[in-house]
Order: structure tokens, then sequence, then C-alpha cells
DNA sequence: CGTGTAAGGAATTCTGACACG
DNA sequence: CGTGTAAGGAATTCTGACACG
């Protein structure tokens, strides 16, 4: 949508940007953490969005989380906001309530 | 400033985004109509304004205008737009004009 | 578990030049 | 003037592995 989620940023730019080794960087891509676009020559491609997780992930290991952990911890905040939007459809469905 | 503005996508990524050959975007920044910056080892970076300002100077190629050209209208609308603001800027300071 | 590093290779980019028109 | 291309080289990135802890 937004230039904040065009994948266009290589791997050297977003460790640049982050502050972390390409090499943490690709790890955290290999525990399922970031999920960079790739070029048709195979090269990885990442947005601003992914550079701001990339921060905030690196800010929970810092605090002592594990990537497991991390990845946990998302799922559930997703299943959480899911689970929000569900009920607030079927209290508008049932009552009409705006907003 | 804003994601907008940062320097940070490769030379080939701006080329799909614009459609532009890699030539093409090296000559305009050589005509002074571009201006990305280097890294350390010598590569641009280019921004989302770069790449819209890319697809303009395509567009005012096609319709025929010359480089130079190009580069004469931008500093004219540069000149109008700097003196309008003195003007605005003397008026309010004249006449206490807001906005 | 998270990260550094050396290894070999492939993709990407760079510059200056020649070509065409 | 604007753009394509082949040339040679340098910078960038990739993967799989070994190391440490």
């Amino acid at each position: 949508m937004s230039y904040k989620d065009r994948k266009v940023i290589s791997i050297g730019t977003v460790s640049e940007l982050t502050g972390l080794s390409v090499r943490q960087i690709r790890y955290y891509e290999e525990r399922k953490l970031i999920f960079p676009e790739r070029t048709k020559g195979g090269t990885r491609r990442y947005s601003f969005s992914d550079v701001e997780r990339l921060i905030n992930i690196a800010n929970q290991i810092e605090d002592g989380l594990q990537t497991s952990e991390i990845k946990k911890m998302e799922k559930r905040r997703e299943d959480r906001k899911l689970r929000d939007q569900m009920i607030r459809g079927q209290l508008n469905a049932a009552f009409g309530i705006r907003k």
C-alpha cells in the first residue's frame, strides 16, 4: 500500500538503519520473525515496516526473550486482534453499534 | 524526514519501480536532475521522492523536452516558490496577515 | 540459542567508452 | 541528445558450515 510497506531496501541498508548485523537479520528471518521479499536474483528486500519490526525484535532480545517467545507473543497479539474484530462485527450485526 | 525522503533504494529496484533503464537513471543524474546518495562502497541510494521525480522526468522526456529544458523549468518553479515565500513573509511582517 | 566468521560463488553496481542518430 | 551495450572491476549478498557457549 504505502511507501512504508514497499519492500525495496537491501539487507546492508537495513543493517545500517537498525544497527543489527546482517547475520542477525537473516537469523530472525530463519526464526520466522521477519519476511522479506526476494528479487529475481535472490537478494532480500525489506520495507520500512520491516525495519521497525526488526528494531522491536532487537529490543525484546535485549530484554532476554528468545525468538520463540517473541514469535508466540506476536501470535497471541494477532489472535486477540482477530477475536476483537469478530466481536465488533457481531455486535454491529446484532445491534448496529457504530464505531 | 519521512520515509519518503530516506535514501535507501538501490538503482536496480528504482529501475523496477519506474520502468526506466539503469542507464537512463544514471544519465538523468549526470544531467543534474536527480541526486542520489552513495554508500561507503560507492553504490547509489534513492528515496521514494526520487522515484516520483524520475517518473515526472520520464514523462517530460516523452513529451519531447530535453533534460536542459526540464532543468530550467525546475529552476524557474523553485525561484517562483522562493519569491512567493518572501512576499508572504513581508506581507505578514507589515500587516500581520495570517496564513 | 544467538551470533561471528571464513569460504566460494552469484547477483548487483560502478565507470569510461564506443555506437547510433 | 538520449540511450544501448560490452568490458573489467569492485561492492554486495547468498548459502551452508564451523565455532562458542
